[in-house]
DNA sequence: CATGAATGAGAGTTCATTCAT
DNA sequence: GATGAATGAACTCTCATTCAT
């Protein structure tokens, strides 16, 4: 990413090691694992193929950088966003904008993760999922933030509101891709991810103690009109 | 299915597609597209190599079928459950669970559903997102009937509300895969998917503090001022 | 080898297997194991390289096979030489003749069979042990009747016999190939598998200095004794 | 070898080829030629890769080396062993032992010199014959001081001597490591040798003044029993 | 002299698909 | 219709050798 002429033997080896990563993460984001060719990697990092080899065991090596590049900057960029803001509410739009973003540029690498880790061994396995709950760290915070503050309900498992949160933002994504819409109408995707994360909210809120609900305040407000008219 | 020896040539015929489109379901579950060996489909369906191409254009093609016939079956099961309750909440628990335990079982044929279709050719993508779009009518005409009947918020689009039931199912499935539960504990599933669902109906149902919700407020107060006035 | 065209199925999975291996013969014989070229057996052979894993799990088992096949012929055409003659001394000296023969034009073969089964797995390398316990066991049986007609010495495990015998051919072979003598003026390896068996036979026969020379000895100046009392 | 701090420039550049030398031996005793990786030997060597290629044009060049520094002390000690014997036979029973011992430990250099050298270029093929003559030089000046003291059979030509000789040791020596015995058992191993080198003396001692042989007594023994028979 | 990162040709092996029987 | 032997393109990974530092 630096446009500047790499001096040292070891800013050479790490502008290398980035261009491999860099290429490789396009070239499974544009033909999965399997269909990604080493040598399309090897070409486009600007690179021999037996240099690839030198940087990384084998293929599967190759995807492990990769996802764990990504999740490391997703990671780091939602920690940066949610840094500025106090309000749980916002935290959460911010996270949800974040994700969706992300997801609709990377799609094809989360799912990659995902579906390429599980017939991976035991071991790599486990890296992505320490990818994947660092990342996750940064939404649980806010939520049990939430949680201390008496904003969100305490009596619904963590995991549960995660289900609910990426589920429904990745569920958006994916039905955005397999229709083929560019992921680009900044607009209505910011709709989109408002709607539901109002819903979200409403799932997770407290519910027991009603007094200021709206639906609540309506029903008072009619028994005073109905009392109102009988006195009348 | 049927146990019966088949005896015209038509039957026989029927009998070994299944047995074909079965084999293949079993190995592509198994070991994903790439990783699914044609021999081996032909050798779980009693049949020879070549034999499968005379049922099917190609490996793609064979996937097509799997796919087809897998929401075929999963659309047929969901509107069998749905149709014999009235309850629009009890419906919708009721796709949650079937979706969820379906999702559990099969999910290595969605997700490649999903992935494959992507990088296939547009028609054979339209084919999936055709089987997809019928599936989820079930789903779509049960919310529908709940906004007839004001149970369901109307000012939420549909495809946000499937967003949030399917999405938040399909993540909680994923994760208990990913982590290698066995998608056994029926019960713990069950509560699962109860949160969830209580939290998708607060979602879609509670009328919230949005936006509009000051406006209402102030609709109130209004109204308030308005029976404090008459009683005075 | 058979001119025939070869007609049933059976017959002609026969002659591609008798083909290939023929074709693995001569490069292996020319190149060495690991400088011998699938590809190149392949074409000998005339044969797509994917036939060739049709037949033989790897190059591996298709050295086996080779080594297996030369051996077999080597046995038997041992056999069938020994067969004819009676004479101990002339079964050897034509078990010499085939072994000098065999060997000038399979050299390499044999070589490959004993550098190569070295690093293999156990199993594969027993393999070859086997080939070659049936193949001595043709000059076992030559020996051994030499021993029960008294015309070879006892006293001699017949292990250290065979380690004379085929030691002193391989390495005059071996000579004779490293100096690049052409393998073909057979006059002059007679004479020599002549000279050295004239030497063996003497190692084998010649009642020497040794310990139990004195036995026979000892029965010798018995029965001189005995005429002479007879003369007397 | 030197334990000593090399200081000269002089002395750390021997002491350097001395050490890859060295690495390199081991490593083709353990991988044979295609399967000794130069990385290794340049591990082991406390060496760069490229440093290799400073004191060897490449690896064929580094076998040649090191089969040179084999040979150069094998004949060395066989020499210095021989030296200290005035009987032909002593020192023969030496050779044999020294030649034994040294194939047990070494004998895949044996085989690679043979195996290897053959496909190269005749050049080098020159070099390792001339290894080998130089090798064997010890032997045939015993064996040639044994014929002119006419312990040793004249008419037989050195070479078939030799292929007696070392033939009988080398396929002894194959033998044992190809059933995996370990080359540890001296006393057997000397055992082994002795009867060997027994059959090989009856071989190429004289064997024209037989009047003491006891084939001989047995004929003449005959001859009087006959005798005596028509006597009687 | 020494280094070791980079190269890239080349190998064994796999497997979807075809087609003669 | 059914078979399964044959195909051969295509892939990942290795490693001797080079050369800029």
């Amino acid at each position: 990413m630096s446009n500047a002429e790499p001096r040292t033997r070891r800013e050479r080896v790490e502008a290398r090691e980035e261009a491999i990563i860099a290429a490789a993460h396009e070239v499974f984001r544009e033909h999965g694992f399997d269909g990604a060719r080493i040598a399309e990697i090897a070409r486009r990092a600007a690179v021999a193929e037996g240099t690839i080899y030198l940087y990384f065991k084998n293929k599967e090596a190759l995807l492990h950088a990769v996802v764990g590049t990504f999740y490391e900057r997703l990671t780091a960029s939602a920690e940066e966003g949610v840094h500025g803001l106090s309000d749980t509410r916002k935290q959460l739009e911010f996270l949800a904008r974040h994700h969706m973003i992300s997801c609709l540029s990377e799609w094809r690498i989360i799912e990659l993760a995902m579906a390429t880790y599980r017939q991976m061994s035991e071991y790599e396995s486990s890296g992505y999922l320490q990818f994947n709950k660092t990342y996750v760290a940064v939404f649980d915070h806010v939520i049990r933030e939430g949680m201390n503050r008496s904003e969100i309900r305490k009596d619904i498992p963590i995991w549960n509101i995660r289900d609910l949160f990426y589920g429904a933002l990745e569920y958006s994504c994916r039905t955005y891709l397999l229709r083929g819409h560019a992921a680009d109408d900044l607009v209505e995707i910011a709709r989109n991810v408002q709607r539901l994360m109002h819903m979200v909210w409403q799932g997770i809120t407290r519910v027991g103690d009603k007094p200021t609900g709206h639906a609540d305040l309506e029903a008072i407000t009619r028994r005073l009109e109905a009392v109102a008219t009988r006195l009348e």
